[in-house]
DNA sequence: GCCCTTGCTTGACACCATGTCAATTGACAG
DNA sequence: CTGTCAATTGACATGGTGTCAAGCAAGGGC
């Protein structure tokens, strides 16, 4: 039975990803997960230390069941160090709305819980590693304008594809998440190879954008 | 006698806006600020309604302190679209650090409290007309590249100027002031004119950053 | 059939921060 | 002297996290 039923940690895993995952805006009590996991409040304690315990736990879980991995190792396939980046900004870019509201949740806590902020600063660790892998071979590849090292390239791409300004662009502005991932995929091509042709394909965004436009 | 002690009012205003700027990733209680301010924690009460709305009072009189208004426009002298466009991402860029701490506690609250989830979309709001403004006089000066239009470009540039990113890459990623503020420059131009050399210019950086560099 | 362990339940409680209320004080004005 | 205003004090409600102790139900070993 143990291998049809999931054991209880997983099971609240799985109720906190889905409370987070169906409303982002609101990070639940202790209370919510423990009833939407069927169990009572104090048993959450038996499996995690803390509610910041439970959510970062609750960011591995999601990464795990998403195969997050996998997702984002599409660029190892490309040579040209211009098609990793290309590649990884595609990756990582159509990642975020599935981690939207968990990483939302972390991004929340992590102002008042170092636990929260540690784990944090890991996950964008994680994605800008991502991002120097494919700078890296563009210099070498000799792609890099002289005006940039890797360093600098890195911390810009990374910080363009920030959580954060997807969540600014496609939230609050209204993008769709196509024209997100077009035009950041322009913007980190033209800033990192200095390549301005690049913009020119973001054209697919104005149509959206002229008409409905902001709610703000 | 009033002319020489400024109102409780203000004081509490003063001691608010000094310990969120003092300690910008700690938002203190209002214990913390009452002590400041000299009074007791219920008097806080007595001039405002809650600690939401003590926040959003004190963006308001910290930017009126600060003389917010008069640093913003200085683009107002420049006539070319993009003259204005570099003053006001000068302008705003090196506005940034003086209401860090401020900012942050806003950007901290509005997760949870709608009023200064409000009150901060206000405040990114007005910032986002002043790129606007920029840009449409680009725009007419027919210097705005065939592939963005008006709207879509502010966004980009909006977003490219955020609170968070300026937070990312100093905080985090140990940029210069300076450093950040041309880079910003130089990112602006290419993305809004498609004026490439003007990442050349953003080598200052370079040395800053190879030796010591990230901390994390 | 008995005992022991394991995982969970229930109810109670400490802690901490915000926000509220009532009674009181002290200063100043008319 | 009196009324008013601003602030003080102490007490309290609320809501959420985290802790603790006692009890209970199911299953395995023997």
């Amino acid at each position: 039975m143990s291998s049809n039923e999931p054991d209880t940690r997983t099971r609240i895993l799985a109720a906190s990803m889905k409370l987070l995952e169906s409303a982002p805006t609101k990070l639940p009590r202790m209370s919510d997960i423990a009833k939407a996991a069927g169990i009572s409040r104090q048993a959450l304690y038996l499996h995690f230390d803390s509610r910041t315990d439970l959510l970062v736990e609750t960011t591995r879980y999601q990464d795990h069941t998403n195969n997050a991995d996998q997702k984002l190792m599409t660029h190892r396939n490309k040579i040209r160090g211009r098609d990793k980046l290309d590649a990884f900004v595609l990756a990582w870019g159509n990642y975020i709305p599935e981690i939207w509201g968990v990483a939302r949740a972390l991004v929340t806590l992590s102002a008042t819980e170092p636990e929260a902020a540690a784990a944090l600063d890991q996950r964008m660790a994680d994605v800008r590693q991502g991002f120097e892998a494919a700078i890296k071979v563009i210099d070498s590849d000799g792609d890099l304008p002289p005006a940039l090292n890797v360093t600098l390239a890195t911390d810009l791409v990374a910080m363009l594809m920030s959580f954060r300004n997807w969540e600014t662009l496609t939230q609050s502005m209204g993008w769709t998440q196509d024209c997100y991932v077009e035009t950041m995929r322009a913007m980190a091509q033209a800033a990192v190879l200095g390549d301005m042709n690049a913009l020119s394909t973001a054209l697919t965004c104005t149509e959206h954008l002229d008409p409905s436009g902001h709610p703000a």
